[in-house]
DNA sequence: TAAAAATACTCCATAGGTATTTTAT
DNA sequence: ATAAAATACCTATGGAGTATTTTTA
């Protein structure tokens, strides 16, 4: 058996009539006739049930036509492999992102990725900035999305600053502040504050207590957090205020989003990979998703 | 591209050598060297690389041979495929049983019709015996394995006893009546009994109200189960007593375990299927499964 | 009878063989 | 120098074409 007879089949199995699929397959009728009965005789099984004037496909037809498909879709897929595998394009890529953050930004530069590296094995998980930078430094993922205020040292990884995000106050619905349109971080001074753990998200925990020491007060920490939509959760039960990118006023809570001052520092969006991961797959998904990161709005 | 290129591909790969490669595929190594770059230009890539002595794979070729690989062994499948179909033995069987009796019964009968008939797609599920009932009905089972005591009248409906299983009394451990070897039914009249749920396992549920009546007294019941591993459960802390096949004593329970008389009647394994479902695989199946059924001991 | 598929035959493209050269150690 | 792969060229199988017959609605 050849591909040829699984071509050949497909053929007359999807028009029912041996000239059509002939002329389809640009080839004369008869010799397609032979192949087909070649193919059958091969299988020992008919394929197509040739009692009525109509023809039909054998219950083995129905059946040989489905893995028939498939093989030819495999083949082509192969070649794909092979193609990409040559371009160094085949393999896989484990991107991890910071939930609400990486959710609004990754779709749109993964949709395209997808359609010009049909074959990468894709796999998106979502992590914590910490466990990012392990999962990095293991080899198990090949890209991080974090919300990092400084581009920290580590001579093994490379951050890039890729956009910058807002920070807005998060309140419970019925705080004091929750009245004035716009805040500023001294007014938080006297308030309790929810927090990422700093064993979730060193950088960003660090951050904020310096912001706020910047802001002329020292936190008070209420409640420590996990991940950031338990912060959200807090807050909405009024444990206390937090300090959270805009995105997160899209997530359905109750707890209420104020604005900060223009003058107030943003978070830095950014990509931390690994310094020696220079495989074209990771170069490619760069490439396509840099462009897209300031295109989206928040 | 044809099978050829990927036979010939496949080969070559595996014994990295074309001389042998061509020794093993019947043919002489000219024509081979000639089919391979005939495939590499088709797929525009080196498949092979040969600057050293020694061939290697290319990463292309890696890619490429695992694809190669596959399409291979569907192309056996499809033509196995095509063969049972043609026989009436592809398609799909789903087989119900009823936990520990099915668990003892069912695996040596399942790993040789998987044997014989690799190309069925083969589905076991968990099932109580009215759950049984009303999917075999619905057709969204073919066959169900149930203790059923009597045939019962369904005309869509066939069962079939297949062997007899012992019954045995199921004590709380610290049960004064645990101390006895032997019981007999009238030793339980005044015991709180816990059973199936009649909506569970009708026919099971009333067979044991009617043995203990013949015995001559009425079931008190303490507790209904939903399923005869929660009877075990409940035996165990204390509920009650039950009636339940000997194949129970095996879970690990700290309910004690006591034999009936011999002249206890038997609890029917039955087997049940659609009087409509006439199809050879599950033909081939039941009679692969009778002979197996008397062999297990229990 | 008219269409569609099967059969008979013919031809040539190409898979595969033989002889030889090239390449790499 | 030698073993392995590539190249050159030849042969012949079998895929595809043309003409025709058979089949069935």
């Amino acid at each position: 058996m050849e591909l040829r007879h699984l071509r050949y089949f497909v053929a007359v199995a999807e028009e029912l009539n041996f000239r059509r699929a002939a002329e389809r397959l640009h080839i004369s009728q008869p010799p397609l006739s032979r192949q087909i009965h070649d193919l059958e005789d091969e299988l020992g099984t008919r394929l197509f049930d040739r009692t009525n004037k109509r023809l039909v496909l054998s219950s083995a037809g129905e059946c040989f036509l489905k893995e028939a498909r498939q093989i030819l879709s495999n083949v082509q897929r192969a070649v794909q492999l092979a193609n990409a595998a040559s371009r160094g394009e085949a393999g896989q890529l484990t991107i991890a992102f910071l939930s609400v953050i990486g959710g609004m930004f990754l779709p749109p530069a993964v949709r395209a990725f997808r359609k010009q590296f049909p074959v990468v094995d894709l796999t998106i998980l979502q992590m914590l900035p910490q466990e990012q930078i392990t999962a990095l430094m293991d080899r198990q993922i090949d890209l991080g999305l974090i919300g990092l205020p400084v581009t920290e040292l580590n001579s093994e990884l490379k951050f890039e600053s890729v956009r910058q995000v807002d920070l807005m106050v998060a309140l419970p619905p019925e705080h004091r502040l929750a009245k004035q349109r716009r805040l500023t971080l001294q007014k938080l001074a006297c308030e309790p504050f929810v927090m990422m753990k700093r064993s979730s998200a060193a950088a960003l925990h660090d951050w904020i207590l310096n912001l706020c020491h910047e802001a002329g007060f020292v936190v008070q920490v209420a409640k420590l957090a996990d991940l950031p939509e338990s912060i959200l959760e807090l807050v909405a039960c009024g444990f206390g205020v937090a300090l959270l990118p805009g995105l997160f006023s899209r997530v359905p809570s109750k707890a209420v989003f104020r604005p900060l001052p223009r003058t107030t520092p943003k978070l830095q969006l950014s990509l931390v990979w690994r310094r020696d991961n220079e495989t074209p797959i990771l170069k490619a998904f760069l490439e396509i998703l840099r462009p897209r990161l300031n295109k989206i709005k928040t």
